[in-house]
RNA sequence: GCCCCUAUAGCUCAGCAGGCAGAGCGUCUCCAUGGUAAGGAGAAGGUCUGCGGUUCGAUUCCGCAUGGGGGCUCCA
């Protein structure tokens, strides 16, 4: 009914619903409790069931935490509080940083302001009249700016604090009493790394308290997975000081997992028609003045390095971030007939990066990376069947032997490019036939791609529902032109090949981080570094337990036998603690009868004693139905 | 690179309002020879990250550097 608030309506339509109502939707458009409809229309009010209903409590949850903020810090700046995945944030401008003090004090305060419960209150303002509001906020004076004449300027106010909002907003600020502030730390203004700091407030909110708690649970449960602790707990691998941050150590059983994923990708490439190369890891720096890298990716270049011997002052030489023009150049190398199409070249290389310092992150950002690179070189009417088969590889790589769920988008033509249009429509146009055919879904992002060429991103949800960055497939007009590659059409005349960079684990780095904090340190058997541990529960099975070895060892199974004067108890305990798949106690009983004391992982007690032929087959069997390398 | 936090034994961490450093685990030695998540005893092990400054005296306070962490920006 025009002129009726939907918080109005929603009074009038029972207790139990007001109460529930957090926003409301009118025709479909997400609209003010406050501000009176202009006609008839049908209204929805949201409840906090609705997961719509998050995002409008953690905005809320935001405003409140800087209404505490201008009671504890009156001169306080007020940059932006949107909500985030999981909670919100809001930006300050204050003469200090946050301390952890800071933020209980804030906390408590927060749930003051919430139990005064005061209402949000929605104005419109003009222009003028919201400079004057915020005369003493440039930052708020900054976005008022900003606004286009076509855009209403809304105010909203609870209790004592008023800010510059779009909205929407809970009704009043007592439905907020289960969130937590996390951290606070320093981010730019604007996002923009030449503007001013501002000191950030992470925060969470939930309507329910198990969401709270379950959600605080999970934070504590991605600690607990961290890469990099597992990686020390683990023995897995290290980065060591007097060598340089983001450089990876691999230790003998980090190596192991990362040598099997290699072999893995390297077999699966062989049998797909690639063909392996291997490249130099420094070069003359002209190759990358060829290929356009410098000085466009100089920031992110080691810097060059002396000129060789008897070479001249101006030859410089650098570590190479990257394979393609190595590629190219080995594609270039000879002459290329469209009956040699497609090239396929394929090759797990180290590549360093020179990242800057505040980036790096355990195996997840590192400066050395080992990229499982390929580049396809074929003409423009092949890309998709190209495509199709870099789909099958993710699929059987990633999907099948990982059980990864997989997430794909398509990042079409950016404003600034090289190509032609029609290159890009056809371009584009296979990167989605070839889904479309493997009847892969997948999201768009209209103008995300890269100014040589669309690409399929694919993402990979691990075991606490995690996004990570996976696999990349990315079209390229631009280094084929650079390096002037060509290959001699059925008419006798020269073409230029397209170009696909693929990568189907990205880094081993990253994605074995991705691997370690996936299974918690747990690997499956086929994937294990140490997959069956034999422990002899005294001196008189020592022998015994070395011969039980030396079996498991020619069957083809990772093993080691702990013999140590520990006690049983002791060593059982150490093999959980490193998360060995399976231990194989070994007593007299045992070695009487030719069988073992199967301990699983995890499993505690709960054992069987089962014949080692048995047991050997069975395990044999579960490495073989995940082979990764066969 | 920017903001903040941080650095003590191989690891995890106490400690020191400024007076030549401590625990647990691990390592080594000895005893115990064990039936499914830490048996007992003893010993070794530290220029308290580095360089400056203040001070009679600095691991402790201050500055800078380096590494690490939480974010921002960037990114595989």
């Amino acid at each position: 009914a025009a002129g009726t608030t939907p918080r109005q309506i929603a009074e009038g339509i029972g207790p139990g619903l007001a109460r529930a109502a957090v926003a409301a939707g009118v025709n479909g458009e997400i609209w003010d409790l406050d501000r009176p409809l202009e006609r008839d229309a049908q209204v929805s009010i949201l409840t906090e069931r609705d997961p719509d209903a998050l995002p409008v409590l953690r905005h809320s949850s935001a405003h409140i935490l800087a209404t505490a903020v201008r009671e504890l810090f009156p001169n306080a700046g007020i940059g932006f509080g949107p909500p985030i995945e999981d909670g919100f944030y809001y930006d300050f401008q204050v003469d200090r940083p946050f301390t952890p003090e800071d933020l209980q004090r804030l906390e408590a305060k927060m749930a003051e302001v919430a139990a005064r419960d005061f209402p949000f209150v929605r104005e419109v303002v003009d222009r003028a009249e919201a400079n004057r509001r915020f005369a003493d906020d440039p930052l708020k004076l900054e976005r008022i700016a900003e606004l286009g004449d076509d855009e209403t300027i809304t105010i909203y106010t609870d209790g004592p604090f008023v800010d510059l909002c779009r909205g929407p907003h809970m009704p009043r600020t007592g439905r907020l009493k289960h969130f937590k502030l996390l951290h606070a730390a320093g981010a730019y203004w604007r996002g923009d790394e030449k503007r001013q700091m501002l000191q950030r407030i992470y925060g969470t909110a939930w309507f329910k308290k198990e969401d709270l708690e379950a959600y605080l649970h999970r934070l504590e449960e991605a600690r607990r997975r961290d890469h990099r602790v597992l990686g020390k707990q683990l023995d897995l691998f290290s980065i060591q000081e007097v060598v340089g941050p983001g450089l990876v150590f691999w230790h003998p059983k980090g190596a192991l997992i990362k040598w099997l994923l290699t072999r893995a990708v390297e077999d699966d490439n062989v049998r797909q028609g690639y063909e392996l190369v291997y490249t130099p890891n420094i070069t003359r720096e002209e190759l990358f003045k060829i290929s356009g890298h410098l000085p466009l990716y100089e920031a992110n270049q080691y810097p060059a390095m002396a000129p060789g011997h008897e070479e001249a002052e101006d030859v410089r030489y650098r570590v190479k971030p990257m394979n393609c023009p190595m590629h190219a150049l080995i594609y270039k190398s000879q002459q290329r007939s469209y009956r040699d199409l497609p090239v396929r070249l394929s090759e797990v290389a180290n590549v360093y990066r020179n990242e800057r310092s505040g980036v790096l992150h355990g195996l997840l950002r590192v400066r050395g990376l080992s990229m499982d690179d390929a580049h396809i070189f074929c003409t423009m009417d092949q890309v998709e069947d190209e495509i199709f088969l870099c789909l099958d590889q993710v699929d059987r790589l990633v999907r099948e032997t990982f059980g990864f769920e997989l997430d794909f988008e398509v990042s079409t033509r950016p404003p600034e490019r090289l190509g032609k249009d029609a290159d890009w429509d056809q371009a584009e146009s296979m990167l989605k036939r070839a889904l479309e055919r493997k009847e892969i879904p997948y999201r768009v992002d209209e103008g995300g791609g890269a100014f040589y060429g669309p690409k399929i991103d694919i993402k990979f949800r691990d075991a606490i529902g995690r996004l990570w960055q996976g696999p990349t497939i990315q079209l390229d007009f631009n280094l084929p032109e650079r390096f002037q590659l060509e290959y001699t059409g059925a008419d006798n005349r020269p073409h230029r090949p397209a170009m696909i960079h693929r990568a189907i684990f990205g880094t081993l780095e990253r994605f074995i981080g991705n691997l370690i904090e996936h299974f918690a340190g747990a690997f499956p058997i086929w994937l294990a570094p140490e997959q069956v541990r034999v422990i002899p529960i005294s001196d008189a099975q020592a022998d015994a337990a070395n011969q039980l070895a030396a079996r498991f060892k020619a069957a083809g199974l990772r093993v080691h036998v702990d013999a140590r004067g520990e006690t049983l108890n002791y060593r059982i305990r150490e093999g959980e603690l490193q998360k060995v798949p399976y231990m194989a106690v070994l007593g007299q009983r045992e070695v009487e009868s030719d069988s073992l004391a199967l301990r699983v992982r995890g499993a505690g007690k709960k054992q069987e004693v089962i014949p080692v032929g048995a047991f050997i087959e069975r395990v044999t069997e579960e490495v073989r139905s995940r082979l990764i390398v066969p």
